[in-house]
DNA sequence: GTGTAATAGTTACTTATGTAACTAACAAGG
DNA sequence: CCTTGTTAGTTACATAAGTAACTATTACAC
């Protein structure tokens, strides 16, 4: 057993895990991208703004477990392309309050759309209840882990 | 329902996916960094060695999905280390049979003992049947996807 | 207040990696 | 042979992104 070649690398829930990752990405990364020229941070960043309202990089961060550079990043490449405006908290002057302006609003809602078709798409592979178990363990899989000091590469 | 915020981030799956494939690949990821000076990159390659034996580095990209450049690198790297041999190929020139060395294979053994530790101790959050089929949903997210011309970023 | 520490966000530096261009070797037709 | 096309693998270039250092601001002693 222990030199024997038996060891599944499509098993390995790691390794599973990316390539399901990159896999169930593309189709979706090609409309961000080649529709608004955004990343992967950028569409991300642009949710959590859509999906929540005003919110300071740090709120983002933390909500979504995106480290602060990605952010600060993104944010620029927002504003540049006039989807975000930001505003200088008064109470304290460090943060900065982020807000879809009305074109960005209008990028948010035409990329939800495509995700919500997206994954309907998506969950078509599976039965309601395997699409809700799958996705239940995938958030199983996530909360345990400690927020991370930020990874590198992956496997 | 065409502008309310109603988006779930957290169930959107190339997002669930992407946030599970980092989580579940952090402490492995330490292992073969630290303790081998490895990246993602390069444990693929010793392990498509460790578990077919001898290939080339174009076998590798294709059954691992990995482009070439990856490879070339992981090769460089994996070398310098002195983990595998290569070898040109007589018959045709061009390609290289690779292969791992004594330590090379000292080292797979080792980190393929952690990834089975590893992948039981993931799995000790679910049922055998819930783990079970977890893999085979993955696997068939994964496997629709034609071979892409090797992916930017990700989702 | 004054000084020390903590926080929000940015930037510099280094490394990783995809794209495309390249080299070398082979294949096949003429 | 010789030309044209294909394949294995490498390298050059540009961009992405993590780490750490930095700036600016606030908080909290004392």
């Amino acid at each position: 057993m222990s030199d024997s070649n038996n060891f599944d690398l499509q098993a390995f829930l790691p390794y599973l895990l990316n390539q399901a990752a990159e896999a169930s990405s593309l189709s979706f990364q090609r409309v961000y991208q080649e529709r608004y020229g955004m990343l992967r941070g950028e569409w991300r960043v642009l949710f959590h703004l859509g999906i929540f309202g005003q919110m300071t990089a740090r709120d983002i961060g933390v909500r979504g477990k995106i480290h602060k550079t990605k952010i600060s990043r993104a944010v620029q490449k927002l504003a540049e392309k006039r989807f975000i405006k930001r505003q200088r908290n008064a109470d304290d002057r460090r943060q900065e309050t982020l807000q879809l302006t009305i074109s960005g609003r209008a990028a948010y809602l035409e990329l939800r759309k495509t995700a919500e078709h997206y994954q309907t798409d998506l969950s078509a592979e599976f039965s309601a209840e395997e699409f809700a178990l799958l996705q239940t363990m995938l958030k199983r899989l996530i909360k345990p882990c400690a927020q991370s000091p930020q990874q590198r590469p992956l496997t």
